[in-house]
DNA sequence: GCATAATTGTAATGTTATAACAGTTCGGCT
DNA sequence: AGCCGAACTGTTATAACATTACAATTATGC
């Protein structure tokens, strides 16, 4: 969060308080949140509540790479690889719905050359692994 | 399509009318078709047209591979790739939102292991470049 | 034929996301 | 200091996407 603040100064970035509120929830939730899970969070800090107001502090984050997010959620987590506007990939566990965040490795980088042979100009790369995390698995929650 | 009815007979699947029609919907549209688009040409085939005829035709499809879910759309595509369960990626073009399916180069397996390699069970893997086509980076979409 | 599993029809509701617009605050400029 | 335009806020309303629940029907295996 410190880190954030500093990056924010020096990008002359304004870190409002509902943008700082949606934030601090992602931090402290080490999961994926929806947008309503975080307006029940702003409503929660007395701030105001409707819908666009977590949108467009989700936007804020996600533009400026301080959250990312998970399509097959349509949800959002914190990052958690400061700086870098950095592709990613996530491990999005569909038991505790917990969210790791993979640096990208190389390899996929030839994926992205690929895809421009074909004459695709590639904006945004979404890798999403779902499936079980360790602890998960463990505890059998796909076969009851 | 007449290889999707091969398919059925002999595994058995039961390619019924509702079914059919999105199939055939999303075969001819060469592009991601939401749901409700779906619906609506269930509609004019004089077939039944509330969101769970669609969603479990939907669910048909992709659960055998006759169809994909694009994430980042929340919409569907029929897939071109026939036969196997195969990962895929997709390129798909903000502009026209058309989708085109790249089948998933090896080095995307190495993904797979390293994600394993940290103790998480990889069931499916979400491959989506968000971007312009050719035709739509030529026409200067982004910067009108 | 009869049991059981798969599928259908339908209403109601839940969840996720955006449009639109008036009002306010911020930062740069002279 | 005072003004301008850009960014941001507050709010209502509504659009778009998806599921639950349950009764009724149709296939398939024995």
């Amino acid at each position: 969060m410190a880190e954030v603040r500093a990056r924010c100064e020096e990008e002359k970035l304004r870190l409002t308080p509902a943008r700082e509120c949606v934030l601090n929830a992602l931090l402290e939730a080490h999961r994926a949140m929806t947008a309503y899970e975080l307006l029940d969070r702003l409503r929660d800090e007395g701030l105001p509540h409707q819908p666009p107001v977590a949108y467009r502090a989700l936007d804020f984050l996600v533009e400026h790479g301080f959250a990312h997010r998970i399509e097959r959620l349509s949800a959002f987590v914190a990052c958690t690889h400061g700086s870098d506007h950095h592709a990613a990939a996530f491990l999005v566990c569909r038991g505790c719905r917990t969210v790791a965040e993979s640096k990208l490795p190389a390899p996929i980088r030839g994926i992205e050359e690929t895809m421009s042979r074909e004459s695709f100009t590639v904006e945004r790369l979404v890798v999403e692994a779902e499936g079980l995390c360790a602890a998960c698995a463990e505890a059998g929650t796909d076969t009851p």
